[in-house]
DNA sequence: CGCAACATGTAAGCGGTTACATGATTAC
DNA sequence: GTAATCATGTAACCGCTTACATGTTGCG
């Protein structure tokens, strides 16, 4: 999904900075969608010259420069029509399914480290999991419970499967 | 994993042109990447170029203009070095995550419809699963078969967990 | 004969990543 | 005072996607 989408899915909970939205995206795990500053401030403006969006506030806390966005009518609409639209395609990805793949060109020992690494990494993950407290999202819809719920699934089957299938990645 | 290193790392299996490493990724349900002619023709242009890899023979088969391609030993080891070099991050992404996120605007009947229309996809996907025979890979390597099986386990809990949680979707 | 599959490529455009640039506020 | 965090933005680049363009081979 990008990032517009992404921007003006977020602001439909609730008002919220450039900042505050990178924080929640990053709070949740990079689930959808992972991004800079780079990628935000620029949809936001182009959400709100198309009208999409409109700053609310501009100081709130005591903090310099704050830029708040809240949805229009008009924004509501349109994003429920892009996502009445979408086709959303479950096609899971991940740069370590890649390289597993070409784990014939990997030393043993490297090999052995980077499992060991992901696997660590993602134990840590699953245990985290649903510190998603941030301001927008009082108290969590069911929807992003059942998105954060199958994320965790899906990481305890990675981890159990790559403990019990390891000796196929070993050199034959 | 960029379309470069992809068509690369498939070579590193043995001798293909465009149009197999295309059919091949396909066939593997789009598990790593999935692209057009668009993205695989310049790759194995840019590949060529920087000598990693060479062209072998040119028409094999009574097809015309078959261009097929085959790893050099300096794009061996260039592999080698960037494999070794990646963090591959187990990051899953999936558009069906983010549209269900923010399934709050869409109508009851959309999501039933939607969620009916993924849930047979994925059932149909785990099951044709393992098709993958393509020339590149005569006995399928051990690898290969360690991340169809994963990204089948992943397909199961997906399923399953969807409908076990399905009620978490609906208007609160 | 016509359609599907085989087969390769180019060019424009779009969007995201990365690096750069700046400055305030808070906590130690 | 100084480092981390808060906070926003710009510009260049890179690479993928999409659409276009073309021609062949084999099957029914």
């Amino acid at each position: 999904m990008d990032a517009k989408t992404v921007c003006l899915g977020l602001l439909s909970f609730g008002e919220a900075s450039g900042y505050d939205l990178k924080k929640h995206v990053e709070s949740s795990g990079d689930l959808f969608f992972a991004t800079g500053f780079g990628s935000i401030y620029p949809a936001l403006a182009a959400l709100s010259s198309k009208g999409l969006i409109e700053r609310s506030r501009t100081t709130g806390g005591g903090r310099r420069d704050r830029k708040v966005y809240r949805i229009t009518p008009t924004g509501r609409s349109e994003l429920s029509r892009r996502l009445a639209m979408a086709e959303p395609r479950h096609t899971l990805r991940s740069e370590l399914f890649a390289l597993l793949y070409f784990s014939h060109l990997l030393s043993t020992d490297r090999l052995t480290q980077i499992v060991d690494e992901r696997l660590a990494a993602m134990i840590a993950d699953a245990r985290t999991e649903d510190l998603t407290e941030s301001s927008l999202m009082h108290p969590k819809p069911s929807r992003a419970q059942f998105v954060a719920g199958l994320r965790r699934a899906l990481l305890e089957t990675t981890i159990r499967y790559t403990r019990d299938h390891r000796k196929l990645l070993e050199p034959s």
